[in-house]
DNA sequence: CTGAAAGCGCTTACAG
DNA sequence: CTGAAAGCGCTTACAG
């Protein structure tokens, strides 16, 4: 441990009941605000603890009282702005609930997720959320948060967990941007980027599929291109697609990063993302709005999302045996120039 | 208090005793590695320790030893990327540091500033990183943090406090863009954008000014344009800009929110900016190295400055009588395309 | 309405 | 090398 003594002795209860000429319990009860004690008593104590500065101390309490007042959060990559977000409605939602946030950011490593949350868990939290890295291993997180705690996992699914589950709705924001580029007139889509194996890119995917069936087109194997979630790796597969499949007129893009990426790679090749090929995102990061041509994407609301999943995690602390809940959180398609006029 | 009950009962350090057939106090040694028990008896407690899953409660351990394990980050906003990334680089080096980081954030709101602190410092932190949010009351952070706890201040001067303090060199980033313009040929250069008021804003303009006089030329009131740091009140601003000064070539902007407005402001006015008005920004925020065209800014490496924040901060932990530091972190000019060709 | 006593889970001299 | 005892700052029955 390189825990360190903090500031000069504290003033204490002790100290408070002593100036005071009370006993510890009473100061504790004016403390808590309980009615049982004299309002002139209690007068006198307040006005001791305000000369004396007396700072509760939480952790004692809690300790005594066997609660928490700590929420634990888990971030796969608070570098992303949409993270961030998130990060700030559930810190917000805590604070209103008079819970503390305990940070801990993983950086998409599931060994640094493991000793992260080794680590807060010793800090007795009340509950913990947590966006898991990319390739989490749900068993290990099982066995090492076992049934101590509970649990709301966000964004991204975990292999057989009975923890509640918050993410937003993948499916429904790829069907609408699909819907939207063959309302414009276009038929040979796209689906860019992304790994195939991470369960909000199946989700896209499958939303993606749906339109095209609903819409009596068969999709092409070629259609279908993977990427890493970045900008980089997605303009160097613009390559990929074109080779693959050269004759599509639009992409629905995994994410607004990879739709970032497949324009700078559409330019590479002389190619006027907008104009002459549509493009659509997810998340509607700040760019998306300002760019050239401006991003057609969906909004995620993170915010609010952040703000959902803890009162979700709140609820199930107040009833730990309540049957699990998953919550699907609506996405909104923002209509932008990166798909263009509609199609002759 | 909202608090709330905790998982099933925990196992402690006394239920370990008991099955081991030793006094709790040995099971103390052992989870402090002490090199005092036997190692039969060690090995003994240590299987039983994972036998029972047990968890190290180590708020009573803070308690009990008059110690903190954890550190409070306070940002004024965590919806800023910059400050994301600052925040990520603190967590990640308090972490090394086995120091939990508390979050709280407070969305520039002083009121809100004073009750997260008020909030966190219940929970005994062993110091506090404080970005504080913009017209922050230094008096009232005093007398709420007292000399009770080691503070770093973030970014924000705050006036007549004796705390350490780590910002950006703004003035010499500032300067660096000014030149870097002088040097293209432009002669009438504006500074736009950002409050008049912030420490921040008045040691960019330092800059400016001072890169202006070593050039020979004698500022324009004109070329002094107030803006909030955000992209729609830049982007309105720019009719003031061209009324009282409309003869100016490029601006230095207070940062790349601020450059954003400004582009969208010339683009309105249809002044191609890069290749006919020179811009400038500061914090290299993602979007600057892919808007079109390209903005030249300042590089400020948030993450490195959230480590740096965090190792000052626990330095100061370890040293409380040290005198106060002052750090400035260097800054980076990224030229891009935003200031055009060099003119004639 | 107030106080004496016990206890939350841990650690640390101090004996032995 | 190990154990008995005291104590960190708080709260909570239980008497009075």
């Amino acid at each position: 441990m390189t825990a360190t003594r903090p500031g000069r002795k504290a003033v204490t209860v002790t100290d408070i009941a002593k100036a005071c000429g009370v006993s510890r319990a009473t100061v504790s009860l004016v403390l808590r605000g309980s009615p049982l004690v004299h309002v002139d008593t209690r007068a006198r104590v307040e006005a001791e603890l305000k000369r004396q500065r007396y700072v509760y101390n939480r952790a004692a309490a809690n300790l005594r009282r066997q609660t928490s007042s700590s929420v634990a959060l888990v971030i796969n990559d608070l570098s992303n702005p949409f993270f961030a977000e998130f990060a700030a409605g559930v810190d917000e939602a805590l604070g209103e609930g008079r819970y503390v946030t305990l940070l801990g950011s993983t950086a998409e490593s599931p060994e640094r997720q493991q000793a992260v949350l080794a680590s807060l868990v010793e800090h007795a939290p009340a509950g913990i959320i947590l966006s898991p890295a990319e390739h989490s291993d749900g068993a290990a997180l099982q066995r090492l948060l076992g049934a101590r705690t509970p649990v709301l996992v966000f964004n991204r699914e975990l292999p057989g967990h009975d923890w509640d589950f918050l993410a937003l709705d993948n499916q429904r924001g790829a069907r609408l941007a699909t819907e939207h580029l063959l309302a414009l007139g276009h038929s040979r889509i796209a689906f860019f980027g992304g790994h195939a194996d991470s369960s909000s890119c199946r989700q896209r995917r499958e939303g993606y599929l749906e339109a095209l069936r609903d819409a009596g087109i068969e999709p092409e194997p070629g259609w279908l291109v993977e990427s890493s979630p970045t900008r980089v790796d997605a303009a160097a597969r613009t390559a990929e697609l074109f080779e693959r499949a050269p004759d599509t007129t639009a992409a629905v893009c995994y994410n607004d990063n990879v739709a970032f990426g497949l324009m700078l790679g559409l330019r590479a090749r002389g190619v006027r993302p907008g104009a002459e090929f549509a493009v659509t995102g997810f998340d509607d990061i700040s760019e998306a709005a300002l760019s050239t041509p401006p991003l057609t994407t969906l909004a995620a609301q993170p915010r609010a999302c952040g703000r959902m999943a803890a009162e979700m995690l709140l609820e199930r602390v107040r009833d730990p045996d309540a049957p699990p809940r998953r919550v699907i959180a609506p996405v909104r398609l923002m209509v932008r120039g990166s798909c263009g006029e509609q199609r002759p």
